[in-house]
DNA sequence: GCCGTTTTCGGCCCGACTGTTTTCAGTCG
């Protein structure tokens, strides 16, 4: 079939016949690749539960997990008629996504969807329930949802099924009133200290050599399902024996000799793995994942000769073993560089890897100064001295104070006035603590016609001026998108802040064309921030890369709103780290003087 | 269903753990 529009796929006309098939085709080429992915995903799932070929299964969600990580637009490729040039992507799968890209809709989706039992995809949520376990659950007992498993499990229905037994049902009952009260993905910045706490109680275990923290965790993923940890020691049992004693552990869930997985009290799970020390590097890549990254490294191996395990790197025909004991080994004899954890998401990273590619990514200590902070002038908790005090204690040599204004009543906004009294403060404090520096800005409102919640002539006044987005979520996408775009092309606008609104596990970001957005930001030399705090994250990181394909330059900010808030930095720079950014990419990387530079020669071009 | 410096057919990443099984299926990461 052949495409009536070179950049937008027309919509479907017939959105609303069957709401629950198919999210309607959203209009930026990020959200049409999701949605793509979506499609493809779900028939991975339902061929799953219909008990397919577990090859023919994988290769539709090998196509997703594809097109989930593109920064190309599927949209283009489809009109280029280039579908087929995706990794993963041959005739069968293209000829499904070319029918969901012309007309939103997938009726081989829908078919097969009709073909198993309504809901039942849910129940493989369920730690322990795989396809076959669910096909068997529904076509024996009619079993679809955890409420039912739940009923059948506590009337030990589920222990006379061929393949189950008491032992299965008694977990799958655990699991199934787990999963009904579960605890959302646990965020980053909550992760984090959980882990650092269990890595150094392993780290006094005097069997232990080494220990890390592995996975999602370590690649720095916005959200956290499950903690991993890997430790090396030359007698494993007696750690992972270790382990399931701790104080902290409220159930164990597995324990062999060198795997262990324990709850904690907030239903958290932690996996430790233990290898031999000589083993570490290969472990430590290996449990690092993410799998779509390991799967085709593994590839690699192959093509080599070479099999990789979580034991080494070794010759296939020989079996002997070619390193092992330092991640760089194992990256070294596939012919790659060593990769950054942040980008082991089978992203470019490893042909990037293959020619010497790689970005130097951005790094915590590159950041030399926070562009959004607050003070108790406004919903802070702190002085502009002492957020000046504590910045500098942490190494950085400038911030920009930026309190809200004067319609976010609810955070004491500054008046004119009272902003121009706080600049009279902020020129005592730099009068102090000099050579540190603190600009005076604002986060000012974006009202709901594009304007701002300041005047020129008071922005003029300041040094930098970042825009936000608190009000009116509920706009339509044209609206909030002209909305913001207006407020970008005022001249004094430095930064927009928090560019989609969202709040991770709370609430979807605004309805917004954010390609737009971005290259309006681009266009006008605004530059996008990236929201350090571990809820918001926002711009996330295929925003992130996207806003650096599209020209534009970012802003690591942490939006304290306390001393301790510059600790969120490192969530920040995570993010820019996974989104490819090298320190060149980040506007707060440059020293004082250039900055200041940048800023005074950017307003005076703007203006004049 | 995809894919090819072994191949257009016959493979498809790999191992630990659990439970229900006398040799393996299912699940997980």
């Amino acid at each position: 079939m052949q495409p009536m529009n070179p950049t937008t796929p027309k919509r479907a006309s017939h959105t609303s016949r069957d709401p629950g098939v198919l999210q309607p085709l959203a209009a930026t080429p990020a959200d049409t690749n999701r949605a793509a992915a979506n499609v493809l995903e779900r028939i991975s799932t339902y061929l799953a539960l219909r008990g397919e070929s577990p090859y023919r299964v994988r290769a539709y969600h090998d196509a997703a997990a594809q097109i989930r990580g593109m920064t190309e637009s599927i949209g283009e490729l489809w009109w280029q008629n280039r579908l087929q040039d995706i990794p993963g992507v041959g005739a069968s799968i293209a000829e499904k996504l070319d029918e969901f890209l012309s007309t939103g809709r997938s009726r081989y989706l829908e078919e097969i969807q009709r073909s198993v039992p309504r809901g039942l995809e849910r129940l493989l949520e369920i730690t322990g329930i795989g396809p076959a376990r669910a096909r068997i659950l529904a076509r024996e007992l009619n079993v679809h949802t955890s409420e039912e498993l739940i009923a059948a499990a506590e009337a030990h229905r589920i222990r006379a099924l061929p393949g189950f037994g008491p032992k299965i049902e008694e977990r799958l009952l655990l699991e199934a009133r787990r999963w009904s009260q579960r605890e959302r993905r646990l965020l980053l910045g909550a992760a984090w200290p959980v882990a650092d706490k269990l890595v150094d109680l392993l780290r006094h275990d005097p069997q232990v050599s080494r220990v890390s923290a592995a996975g999602s965790l370590r690649r720095m993923r916005e959200t956290i399902g499950d903690v991993d940890i890997l430790a090396a020691a030359t007698t494993p049992a007696r750690v992972t024996d270790h382990f399931v004693r701790l104080p902290v552990v409220k159930e164990v869930l597995a324990h062999g000799p060198t795997k262990a997985s324990i709850l904690l009290e907030d239903d958290l799970q932690v996996d430790l793995r233990v290898v031999e020390p000589s083993e570490w590097g290969a472990a430590l890549q290996h449990f690092t994942g993410s799998k779509q990254h390991n799967i085709a490294l593994r590839d690699i191996a192959i093509g080599r000769g070479l099999r990789l395990n979580e034991y080494g790197i070794f010759e296939e025909r020989t079996g002997r073993r070619l390193g092992g004991e330092t991640e760089e080994d194992v990256y070294r004899v596939l012919g790659l560089e060593w990769i950054p954890p942040e980008l082991r998401e089978d992203r470019g990273e490893i042909q990037a890897a293959a020619r010497h590619r790689l970005p130097v990514l951005v790094e915590l200590a590159d950041l030399r100064g926070d562009l959004h902070v607050h003070t108790d002038w406004s919903d802070g908790t702190a002085s502009a001295r002492d957020m000046a005090i504590a910045a500098r204690a942490t190494g950085l040599e400038y911030i920009a104070i930026t309190d809200h204004s004067p319609s976010l009543t609810v955070t004491h906004g500054l008046s004119i006035e009272r902003l121009r009294e706080q600049g009279k403060v902020i020129a005592e404090v730099n009068r102090e603590l000099a050579p540190f520096r603190v600009l005076r800005g604002a986060e000012v409102d974006i009202r709901t016609d594009g304007s701002l919640d300041l005047p020129d002539e008071v922005l003029a006044e300041l040094d930098y001026v970042g825009v936000s987005v608190h009000s009116a979520f509920a706009m339509r996408r044209d609206e909030m998108t002209k909305r913001i775009v207006r407020a970008i092309e005022n001249p004094y606008v430095t930064t927009l802040n928090h560019p989609t609104g969202r709040l991770i596990n709370r609430r979807p970001g605004y309805a917004v064309d954010l390609d737009a957005v971005l290259r309006a930001a681009a266009t006008s030399g605004v530059g996008a921030e990236i929201n350090s705090q571990s809820d918001r994250l926002d711009l996330d990181d295929v925003w992130s890369r996207r806003a650096k394909d599209l020209g534009c330059h970012l802003v690591i900010n942490s939006d304290s709103h306390g001393r301790g808030g510059y600790q969120n930095l490192r969530y920040g720079v995570a993010v820019g780290r996974r989104a490819w950014l090298t320190s060149r990419d980040v506007l707060n990387t440059l020293p004082l003087v250039d900055l200041l530079s940048y800023l005074t020669s950017r307003q005076r071009h703007n203006v004049a």
